[in-house]
DNA sequence: GTGAAAGCGCTAACAC
DNA sequence: GTGTTAGCGCTTTCAC
């Protein structure tokens, strides 16, 4: 016999399909017998019965799978959130879809397209740039999600973010008590609400911290990677600016540095100190190894997750958000000013 | 109206049900008048229909899922291969169902099993060690695999792995020829088939370039990582040894060395070469870079999509296995001994 | 407490 | 070509 149905536990247990159901149900058992109940589950056991959840899903119109929609998962930042999250997932009794949009509006569209047709019961989102109107379509439709990383303006999504702002400002306090006053910020792109928000918090604690404020010590790069932090370090110092240390938007411009700093003969931490942000895995590995801000990726993960199976399980408790201390990690890349 | 219904559909479109199922499957089409198919499309779209694979699943026993199962998607060999993977089923209207088993056999086996009561339509295997048994098991039970990285013994089961003997030749060749003579091998644990496969590949080498031959050349490390690395390289050097050069197992047993070198004052590559496996990102960054054998772990992951979708189109079509090739990437930390 | 019957949304025989 | 009918495996009224 083909993996037995629901329909032989119940024949074999002597009881109508209906009855094997409940029993088999933690949800409904109590409508049986206990005898009875007994004898189901044994039977179903004996017999290696195994619910089918598609079956199952057609009549609750649940699917048991919930969406991971992800910029790359060979961003090393995604894999430890993707952990995170099938870690609660999984004794749930839920499964993980993972699609890749690379950041394009267009296949996030027709990802998430994919993932709804899939009766997906819920998503994390966890790219930086889903468009506006699709968020709020997503809303109004009632497709139960939360955000990761970032905080959804105006729409009433519950968000799981670390506290940028704290993040940066440890690592602005770290340089200053170095002795640092002029400290660069090689931003990401401000089309991201997370780049934003690490600017903002960059200039207020420059300000809190009364260090030099120089609107030129501030710059925008085009996207969150290396090459990108190359490009924009040196544009900073091809307009003659001279920081004595720079707080990367993340790992990746930080990255970018050392390349221009090996370009340029430029000795990091000697002449320049580095701090970057999300303490990417093997960072201790690097020459200097790299002083960061480490954010909880997988802790991260898990409590989206959480957040996301009680908005499934209560669909109209008003959205909790939850924003995550961080830490500073500091490595080889900081040193007082010479 | 939530989400249009197939019958929705056709009652617009003044058909019966069956009729619109068959004129929006592409593969029945042909049955159906081109005008009426015509309509049935248009009004399917206009009414904003999504089929709804649950249903279309209960009915045909195929679910569009297939499952991955990996050891640890944290480790940065895997979600290239993940990505790989999903850029095949994607098109193909699969999506991929990911379980971490932390290389646990007992996980391993209740996450198989959970995916399977998923109707997973295959799995793509990338942990070193699953047991025999479930295999076996799982051979006999005609579900649809393929394995990632290994080559199983002894079952038909379909496998796409990297050409692990010609990358190590590859490593010694390249030693050999910058005029290194005794080099040691860090192998990776033989309860793994890699490491079984590298090792063996590394002797032959040796033997083939009349290099010194010398088992207390070869350790064995208790697991892929970096502090087994680093305490197999400490034996070795313990036990009085002193190679020119070393070939890892793979860059974490590598990057142990690395710890290694740094504790007791060795240069690298002066005093000693390393040559690492896999190319893991982010080794460009290391001080020295770090030389290593590159696997194409995209396309080992779209091949092996490939391979398990042919497998599930045609369940009797014998297994087909494929051995990519792989390539060296010279960097730093290999030099002429000195 | 348990059985009967219906139906989730779709597709596959089988008619016509 | 298209409609009819049945049913995938399960849950859920509704009777009894």
């Amino acid at each position: 016999m083909q993996t037995p149905t629901l329909r032989d536990v119940a024949e074999a247990a002597g009881v109508h399909a209906a009855t094997a159901s409940r029993a088999l149900n933690p949800g409904t058992r109590g409508l049986v017998n206990a005898e009875t109940a007994k004898r189901v589950i044994k039977v179903a056991e004996s017999l290696g019965y195994r619910p089918n959840p598609i079956a199952r899903g057609l009549k609750t119109a649940k699917s048991g799978t919930i969406g991971l929609v992800i910029p790359d998962l060979t961003n090393p930042l995604f894999p430890p959130i993707v952990r995170g999250i099938e870690e609660v997932l999984e004794p749930a009794g839920y499964g993980g879809l993972i699609v890749n949009t690379d950041n394009d509006p267009g296949r996030e569209r027709t990802l998430i397209e994919s993932l709804r047709s899939r009766q997906v019961e819920g998503l994390i989102v966890a790219t930086a740039l889903v468009e506006h109107p699709l968020l709020e379509q997503l809303a109004r439709e009632r497709v139960q999600m939360v955000m990761v990383n970032r905080r959804p303006g105006g729409i009433d999504v519950p968000s799981i973010t670390p506290d940028d702002a704290a993040g940066i400002a440890l690592a602005v306090e770290h340089l200053a008590s170095l002795g640092h006053r002029r400290i660069a910020h090689l931003a990401g792109p401000t089309s991201t609400s997370t780049g934003v928000t690490r600017a903002r918090a960059f200039r207020s604690a420059v300000h809190d911290l009364s260090l030099d404020v120089d609107p030129a010590l501030v710059v925008e790069c085009s996207q969150w990677t290396e090459d990108a932090g190359a490009e924009a370090l040196r544009g900073l110092l091809d307009a003659g600016q001279r920081p004595t240390a720079v707080v990367a938007g993340n790992d990746l411009i930080a990255l970018g540095c050392y390349d221009v700093f090996a370009e340029r003969g430029i000795s990091c931490p000697d002449d320049v100190s580095v701090v970057g942000f999300n303490d990417m895995p093997f960072l201790d590995k690097l020459r200097p190894p790299l002083t960061t801000v480490a954010i909880p990726h997988q802790q991260i993960g898990a409590e989206a997750a959480r957040l996301l199976l009680d908005a499934i399980a209560e669909p109209d408790r008003p959205a909790r958000s939850v924003l995550l201390p961080l830490s500073l990690v500091v490595r080889g890349s900081t040193a007082p000013p010479r």
